[in-house]
RNA sequence: GCCGCCUUAGCUCAGUUGGUUAGAGCGCUGGAUUGUGGAUCCAGAGGUCCCCCGUUCGAGCCGGGGAGGCGGUA
């Protein structure tokens, strides 16, 4: 097992499981990667994302690129050593950050420079710098370069916007080289343009990927778009490498993309929201600061197995919550990860059970009932 | 007892020479958050301007009286 590798066990409809293997270990798809933007799943102790059952984490270019640094990370041992998760970490080339920041850089066709929004200190990235950070990071998923098309945007800017990604790819590839072990994705852009996306997913193909993945998706676009896009674009990718839907998303997001063929994905939702009072659970999204959960004796979500769910009362996490004390955002994330592990975890044994139609109607209709009565 | 200062939203306070529907921060009640620039952002509710009388076209603001609080002093 010294390399990187996709497997495809079973489809169900264009629902896939497999698995990808790489040296650090296996990943179950479809998979959930909780994100640890700065070499911390924030709130979380990496053994406690572990046991939510996730395998693999995504890590930011951009953000330990200023600080501590990728070269001072490499000094320490690599980013596993330094965060303490041996398993798997997918690092982010810093794509996202060209959207995101955009009023803090400069693009042209070699790169992006950004201002540092710590301490106003200038940094380029480029395709080629991006690879070397990641590799000193010592990211077992690397990705491509790329620019995230922000939306609405028009075809003509969607177009030349993929396009540079598509030559950016192309220097990605060139500059990752030949690293048994690690495995390089390729970004397919294109906003919600079908002959755009077709192009960009045929550039990949020639240069060639072990893995692919679909960005420029939950930009604002919303669900419906989303979902549009969805039932062609992963078509459009091989069949035998791993499918990516960066930066989605919502319970019944990773769901409606599963169905569509998606293999994995990561979001901040499950996080940022366990720190903004936000719970995710079979019933639906509930905000633990309302005034109705101050005396609630029950869990967060009563058919759940983690830890939060089995000591901790609603009215507990309230309290905790509104006092501002940090076992607040530790809980409310614990929780969180967990219920989006235990989500892809079902859908994974619906798809090998060949029942995914079923899982799928019995997730909406759980969520229809909505949440807990109130006492 | 006397002197001074104070009293406006749940709390801490702004409020111009008297002029439409009296504001802010925090708190409260909700909402947002999708490859993390979020102790963030958005919205809403909430007032007998201590009470009474007077002056005035018009008073949170001016005058008189009263109540309560803080400080000083004998």
């Amino acid at each position: 097992m010294t390399n990187f590798s996709f497997t495809l066990d079973t489809t169900d409809g264009r629902a896939r499981r497999g698995r990808i293997e790489t040296p650090r270990g296996i990943i179950q798809t479809p998979a959930f990667m909780p994100v640890g933007t700065a070499g911390t799943v924030k709130a979380m102790l990496p053994e406690s994302v572990a046991a939510t059952g996730a395998q693999i984490l995504l890590g930011n270019t951009y953000h330990l690129m200023l600080r501590p640094g990728a070269q001072q990370v490499a000094d320490l041992g690599g980013l596993h050593r330094f965060m303490n998760w041996g398993g798997p970490i997918l690092t982010d080339s810093g794509g996202y950050q060209v959207m995101s920041l955009a009023g803090l850089r400069k693009m042209t066709e070699q790169g992006v420079s950004f201002k540092s929004h710590i301490d106003g200190s200038k940094h380029l990235l480029t395709p080629e710098s991006s690879m070397e950070i990641q590799r000193l990071l010592g990211s077992d998923i690397v990705m491509a370069f790329d620019e995230c098309t922000p939306f609405p945007c028009s075809e003509a800017e969607a177009a030349a916007s993929m396009q540079l990604s598509m030559r950016w790819a192309k220097r990605s590839r060139t500059a990752f080289g030949e690293r048994p072990g690690h495995g390089l994705f390729g970004i397919q852009q294109g906003s919600a343009f079908h002959d755009l996306r077709a192009e960009s997913a045929e550039k990949l193909r020639e240069i060639g990927f072990p893995g692919y993945a679909i960005g420029g998706l939950a930009v604002g676009e919303g669900q419906e778009i989303m979902f549009d896009v969805l039932d062609y674009a992963p078509e459009m990718l091989p069949k035998d490498s791993p499918r990516y839907l960066m930066g989605v998303g919502k319970p019944d997001d990773l769901v409606g993309a599963v169905k569509r063929g998606v293999d994995m994905f990561d979001c901040v939702l499950p996080s940022r929201s366990g720190r903004t009072g936000q719970a995710f659970t079979r019933r639906g999204v509930i905000n633990i600061r309302n005034a109705r959960h101050a005396k609630d004796p029950r869990p967060l979500d009563p058919d759940c197995s983690c830890p939060v769910c089995a000591n901790y009362s609603r009215a507990y996490l309230h309290h905790v919550h509104k006092a501002g004390e940090i076992i607040s955002s530790m809980l409310l994330t614990w929780h969180n990860l967990h219920y989006y592990q235990e989500l892809m975890a079902s859908m994974r044994n619906a798809i090998a059970a060949g029942r995914f139609t079923e899982f799928e109607a019995e997730f909406h209709a759980k969520r229809a009932e909505g949440d807990l009565e109130p006492l």
